[in-house]
DNA sequence: ACCATAATGGCACCGGGTGCCGAAGGGAAC
DNA sequence: GTTCCCTTCGGCACCCGGTGCCATTATGGT
């Protein structure tokens, strides 16, 4: 059905391209042009398709800057239970923040570019919400595990919010300062939610 | 240009209808038959104004469960300006979204009605973000204010995602479960963030 | 009556997204 | 190598949200 990263060792003909290079020629593209005005047809002639293939690769032209943002995910859910049973809540989740991002050196400029577009796009700002939405139920779903609570309790939930909050404030510090260090900027928005407002305030 | 809730008391046609009213109708479709199901042609018949009309009111059809948004909002700014001075910083802003959420209780189902909608139907649980993109600007600017700070900085940021996330949090359970009171989840939530998660595990 | 003004409604058009179907590629069995 | 099956690809028609343009309608002021 949904064409995966896994090359299919069975029978049938070969995908042309994978998710990873449509994304890529088209991070390229709307960095350089604009996302709105950036046709799909575009992208799809730029990576070598049509237009009714792209669609078949992306459920959206929103989703194209994503890349593989599942297989990210399944890293931060294996990061929270490889966690040692003792290790504070909250130090865990500060320390799993970090570490989901948390890149090669090498990917940084495209990082940057990738988080440039997703949070300054009005379409893509929208739309990230449904994709943080599977962040923040691994996030509830730890929360849950370790509290003795269910993942759509109110505390696991909220506490997925505040995580999520914490990584967003601090990508947009980030993107409109240059030298700010992002980890650095997670790890002071961790203690933030950790240590609460009075106690840092 | 953009029609405004205040009658024009000058020259010219009268406005057929209003926001209010469009919003109103369209809650009540996109409630019985769904969103994407519900088109806005549809939303227009039923408000007796054509399809052309309906997007002068509204900027797109996710916007029109929302309403006049900006009013509250409005009404946020000036509730956290008229705050003492001496209002403790996590105190003022618990108490400033309790009363974001307080409506008079002839309103409470229909509330309970668009939140199901906003929180429920990916394509407005996408679109909220750009709602709550002001709320957390009135947030940023309170919290800049009284911590001699700027709105761009990055905790001033972060409270207002922190913030966000307590509401957001607070609804998701809410709406799930009838017998929870919106208000104290909110308190509940608000303390969380004040305490921080130490101080609440 | 006439004019300025502001809202309405129809129309054509654009772009994202989908259902459908036939064509192209590729493995396996014969 | 021909046949069969499987899978992806590409084109086409179509739906729907959203916009630019312009004529039309309603209202207040002169």
């Amino acid at each position: 059905m949904e064409p995966s990263s896994i090359p299919s060792v069975r029978a049938g003909r070969r995908p042309a391209t994978t998710r990873a290079q449509i994304s890529h020629v088209g991070l390229e593209l709307f960095t350089r042009q604009g996302f709105d005005e950036t046709g799909v047809e575009q992208v799809a002639a730029a990576a070598g398709i049509s237009r009714r293939t792209l669609f078949r690769y992306f459920p959206s032209k929103n989703d194209v800057p994503w890349g593989d943002f599942d297989a990210e995910l399944l890293r931060m859910r294996r990061f929270l239970a490889a966690l040692p049973e003792r290790t504070p809540l909250a130090e865990g989740l500060c320390l799993a923040l970090v570490d989901f991002n948390t890149f090669p050196p090498q990917e940084a400029p495209w990082h940057r570019q990738r988080m440039a577009l997703l949070t300054g796009v009005p379409a893509l700002q929208a739309h990230s919400t449904l994709m943080y939405a599977g962040w923040r139920q691994v996030v509830a779903e730890h929360v849950a595990h370790r509290t003795g609570t269910r993942p759509d309790d109110h505390r696991p939930r909220t506490v997925a919010w505040l995580l999520l909050g914490v990584a967003l404030g601090a990508y947009e510090h980030w993107l409109q300062d240059d030298t700010a260090d992002l980890l650095e900027l997670l790890r002071d928005g961790g203690r933030l939610v950790s240590n609460g407002l009075v106690g840092s305030g």
